[in-house]
DNA sequence: CTGAAAGCGCTTACAG
DNA sequence: CTGAAAGCGCTTACAG
């Protein structure tokens, strides 16, 4: 019998300092020492007794009340984005029907703020993280999982995070979808511009999409149609001139993201390209500046709040101990059609 | 000597359950059971012991720690703007930096979640808390600041807030500056589209701003151009057609958000009339999305990562009873020119 | 509805 | 570097 918690399958008996104490062959007080940083504990004891806290799950007394149990933190690399809010509003509004709080951390301020993290978490001030976006890809993923406290990935960036419970978007078929519209429209030359340069999980769905689409169709991609950038307008500016300047230019660009797009009517309008007359353009996100663009665009819906929502109700059951139905969660995307998709002109020049 | 606090100056010695059942005449359980929502305890006595709770500002043991003591919540109305994130990304900055971290919530839950707030801060998870936007403006305004956690307003909507420290930007100044623009190319009819109905602060002061620069060129205000409205995208569509459709229409919009703006920007293509050629149009606030429009946007910018730096650092510098110089501080700001304004044209109908 | 008493979880000098 | 002992803040039956 070693270490391991509630083989048994019933709730074990609540565990205190006492527990580990017993577990690791010293005092109480030797345990609180190393709870409460004092560096007057030996590494070996130190390290001996923390391996049990984060084993046997041991929370601060102050986190078990029903009043200060309820927090969890979500962590993005930088806090900077649109679909970010969404992503908040869905969590907020779970947390809060559960009587608990969302707190929201960036990663951008240095190793000393990673540090910070885990120690509130430690203390018992968090019932559980969500890593968003990227952040699953960071050494802090790592840690966390070594922490007692559930943690699921939202749309992670790499593979990294598969030891995780992740929630992500149906980004492969939502693309396909995307392409398959605008060749259903007439279109052959169809551009696409991707981000994080096709690096991350989401962007390389998405261009896999678009490849199984221009397939299905029988259509032999040409790969000076696509362009890697990141997932921001300046990137997709760049890309849009660039692909506007082929000497066969495309009728319509696929964005893998609206920001790209967005930077994708910019290019358009320097041109004096108009949309969707001359060029048709598809996005991917669904962010509320797609329907304020003018034309309003044509994108794929990511159900951001409901990703959100699932995420910290994911959270939450792993913390009350549920069994997941599935490790992998992907929710469904589906194509909004707006005003920036059209049939394609043959004079799309002047 | 009555109940107030520390009037020596000095910090008062830790104040613990005893403190409370001493000034109140009960025994430490009964102060227990009141904090912990026991019901069986008369509501005289409950009612004289949470006056005192609040009075000597009780924290509970686990919240006075360095661990779990810093957390602030910020508190909206509604989770759904994309300004919002730039506040976050502001407060989210000074919380990291001081070792502490952020909790946001919204209000739209009902009531149920505004008890649940207060309950927690009580509770002492929170060193204080943010009333963002018009959230200021509801009975919890009333409520939190009773408790004994410091509060600030930021953006308050309407007067309500004038008893908490408040962070605003210089609204007023900031509008007056688009409008003088706009004179100054050489415009005379000048429209402008408010949001909230012109009801709340920020509203009525650039609207003012807007006047005051008329006025300063020796322009009469002309009131079939001012549309009142809502600050989001539809509203600004529907109020540009109005003002599109005038008999003798503006050759320049000052719309009073960069949403409104963005409304404007559809409403004038779907009229084909080009912006800036036939009609200049001016934003407030600079939302990423100002940069982003087609042609970007001509805005006056308002610093809100700055405006949440400051709020959080308001909100600590009065949890620890630091005196603040001054009880309402405007950030300022500044016209951003884009390409959105021109010289009028006289002939901006076809 | 309230208190006296017992006890729990944790921390903090103190001693070695 | 560690533990025995004292003690603090709080909660929880129990009694009335």
């Amino acid at each position: 019998m070693d270490g391991s918690l509630t083989l048994s399958g019933l709730p074990a008996d609540r565990v205190t300092l006492a527990t580990i104490a017993r577990e690791a062959g010293v005092s109480v007080p030797t345990v609180s020492r190393v709870l409460n940083g004092d560096d007057q504990v030996a590494s070996v004891t130190r390290a001996r007794i923390e391996r049990l806290l984060g084993e046997y799950g041991y929370r601060a007394r102050s986190s078990q009340g029903p009043a200060s149990a309820g927090l969890i933190h979500v962590i993005y690399p930088r806090i900077d984005t649109a679909w970010q809010m969404e992503h908040i509003r869905g969590m907020e509004g779970v947390m809060q029907e559960s009587g608990m709080g969302l707190a929201v951390s960036a990663l951008d301020h240095g190793p000393a703020g990673k540090k910070d993290l885990l120690r509130r978490a430690q203390a018992g001030q968090a019932t559980g993280a969500i890593l968003a976006a990227a952040s699953a890809d960071t050494p802090l993923g790592a840690v966390l999982d070594q922490l007692n406290v559930p943690v699921v990935a939202l749309d992670p960036g790499a593979k990294a995070a598969a030891k995780l419970p992740t929630i992500g978007a149906a980004n492969w078929l939502g693309a396909r979808a995307a392409t398959e519209h605008l060749i259903a429209l007439g279109h052959r030359r169809i551009g696409t511009i991707t981000g994080s340069r096709g690096g991350l999980l989401c962007s390389r769905a998405r261009l896999d999409g678009y490849r199984a689409a221009l397939e299905g169709a029988g259509m032999t991609e040409d790969p000076s149609l696509i362009k890697h950038g990141e997932f921001e307008y300046r990137s997709g500016i760049a890309a849009a001139q660039e692909l506007l300047d082929h000497a066969d230019p495309p009728t319509a660009i696929f964005a893998l993201s609206d920001y790209i797009a967005l930077g994708v009517y910019e290019a358009a309008r320097r041109r004096g390209v108009s949309i969707p007359e001359q060029l048709s353009v598809v996005g991917f996100d669904d962010l509320p500046a797609a329907r304020w663009a003018s034309p309003p665009l044509t994108t794929v819906r990511q159900p951001l709040e409901d990703m959100g929502r699932l995420a910290a109700r994911t959270v939450l059951n792993l913390a009350r101990r549920k069994v997941l139905e599935s490790p992998r969660m992907e929710l469904s995307t589906r194509l909004i059609e707006r005003g920036s998709t059209a049939y394609p002109s043959r004079s799309h020049r002047t």
